[in-house]
RNA sequence: GGCCCCAUCGUCUAGCGGUUAGGACACCGGCCUCUCACGCCGGUAACAGGGGUUCAAGUCCCCUUGGGGUCACCA
């Protein structure tokens, strides 16, 4: 049997990086074992959904590469894959539910129901109220009238399952409410809408946080309702701010695409996310591919975990790395563009400075940010003003200057230049450190940067020339 | 409050009856060195508590405590 996992986000405004991680884990599986991954809108709140926040959630699937085989967009034969467009499925499947005698038209106003949880409330505490339709054995509903749909849940016995992360767990049916299936205005309820679409839809294993841990019960009565065999289910546990709270905007970014802003690349975050939560013994760091074969639900841990931004910065650092000077070239030019510099992918000069300074970046702005002066002209280099006012000092101007020389007059080779500069500060009793952070400021304009040498054949002769001897100027007048 | 879930370094975690309790991030030293990184070497640091079961418990069971989730005509 071919597996067939859906991620199925409401369009509520970003996609969060806690969902992203459920989505990973289902496209994973799925791509494992060669089923099929679906994307569905869950869009039935009206009130809270837009059709930016839809789009939003297509850019942040297709930038981290999880890929659907069917879903919107790409269309399938289980279409649509909008819950809003499938409003007749819903009402189908209710009345079949009405038919079967498993449910049933509940008139009950809300101010009916409101009195009725007060007096609960008032006798037994705040929590806990399970309203008892005075409409759950009676037929003679007008179909006419307003009423929403509910389920005849059972109040004996207990429900369960074999939960593929937690194991077994049962939920006692006495817990269960006449849950509504379908409101007044005809829009099914999550349990009602997310079952008749996993089951539709032919999905064989339900994902989800754990927070739906308790709607898991309701839709399996609802499989058996329909006579049909539930699906796996596999609960994640959630992914906690740094204080062990729920995960949201004030602990740090937690929309996706403000990673793809930061300049992280998707594999690194989604390396990141895959180990928060699921472990391959003391592996750290996973390829796409890696992740895919060694993926398992069992290895995935039943407990929250804090979100850590520093070592989603490390292992996205291990990402960016690995990535060639080719590929990391295409992807930092427009993070060049931001800062107003216009470079081609294709610009050898970008891909042979980019081996260096990758080493010193962990994300593609700092890549950017450490290109920023190689494709600066000379006049117009930007100084970091703390480091030039300390070393493009009046001492350090002959130095530069007796530099500039030595490089004009020497074979523009790393190596000869090198030989020739230790040469010449050993014979004059000069310590490197007094050329090097000099020399650093005038070509690159900052105080850390690649290797002395490097970024000298990186600047090329004319140019490195040029800005040494600007930079002498400049000591001498500081 | 009812119900459900969870519990190893600060954080992410390995461990699936017998280990000097391992790795990674972070932190602290050191090496490398023209700066900054990368890299390498080393260090600090954990089984929430109490009862059982067992020759033997971080590993199994129970209780306590502590977290979390959920109790809608939201998802």
């Amino acid at each position: 049997m071919t597996v067939r996992l859906r991620f199925a986000p409401s369009p509520t405004g970003y996609l969060h990086i806690g969902g992203v991680r459920t989505a990973l884990y289902a496209w994973l599986y799925a791509r494992q074992r060669g089923g099929e991954f679906v994307l569905r809108i869950e869009d039935t709140d009206v009130a809270r959904n837009s059709d930016e926040a839809i789009q939003i959630i297509y850019d942040s699937m297709r930038w981290l590469g999880l890929d659907w085989d069917e879903g919107p967009e790409v269309g399938g034969p289980h279409g649509p894959y909008q819950q809003s467009e499938r409003l007749a499925l819903y009402r189908e499947h209710a009345e079949r539910l009405i038919e079967s005698g498993h449910a049933y038209r509940c008139y009950a106003t809300t101010e009916e129901i409101q009195a009725a949880r007060k007096a609960w409330e008032e006798a037994h505490g705040h929590g806990g109220f399970r309203f008892r339709s005075p409409w759950r054995d009676r037929t003679d509903g007008d179909p006419e009238v307003p009423h929403v749909v509910r389920f005849k849940a059972p109040s004996e016995g207990e429900t369960g399952w074999d939960d593929l992360v937690y194991g077994p767990i049962a939920y006692p049916n006495a817990e269960q409410q006449d849950f509504v299936l379908l409101r007044q205005n005809g829009l099914p309820l999550y349990n009602f809408g997310a079952f008749v679409d996993d089951l539709t839809m032919g999905i064989t294993h339900v994902t989800r946080g754990d927070d739906h841990l308790v709607n898991t019960p309701p839709q399996i009565l609802l499989y058996r309702a329909f006579g049909a065999e539930p699906p796996c289910f596999a609960h994640l546990p959630m992914v906690l701010g740094p204080d062990g709270k729920k995960l949201s905007k004030r602990h740090a970014a937690v929309a996706v695409l403000e990673y793809r802003d930061l300049g992280y690349v998707p594999d690194g975050v989604l390396n990141y996310l895959a180990r928060l939560g699921w472990s391959h013994g003391d592996d750290e760091i996973f390829t796409r591919a890696e992740l895919i074969e060694k993926f398992d639900w069992s290895a995935c841990g039943r407990t929250g975990s804090r979100y850590d931004v520093k070592k989603l910065a490390h292992v996205q650092g291990a990402h960016l790395r690995v990535l060639t000077n080719e590929a990391l070239a295409g992807l930092v030019v427009p993070f060049l563009a931001q800062r107003g510099l216009e470079v081609a992918p294709g610009d050898p000069r970008l891909v042979a400075a980019i081996e260096p300074v990758k080493l010193r970046a962990t994300t593609l702005v700092d890549l950017a940010e450490g290109l920023d002066y190689f494709f600066r002209a000379d006049d117009a280099l930007v100084f970091d003003e703390k480091g030039a006012k300390k070393f493009l000092v009046p001492e350090a101007a002959p130095l530069l200057e007796a530099f500039a020389s030595l490089v004009e007059s020497t074979a523009f080779e790393a190596e000869a230049l090198e030989a020739a500069t230790t040469a010449w500060l050993e014979r004059d009793g000069i310590a490197i450190k007094n050329l090097a952070q000099p020399a650093r400021v005038a070509m690159t304009g900052r105080t850390a940067s690649p290797g002395l040498y490097e970024t000298l054949i990186l600047l090329g002769r004319d140019r490195a020339l040029s800005r040494l001897r600007r930079g002498a100027e400049r000591a001498r007048g500081a």
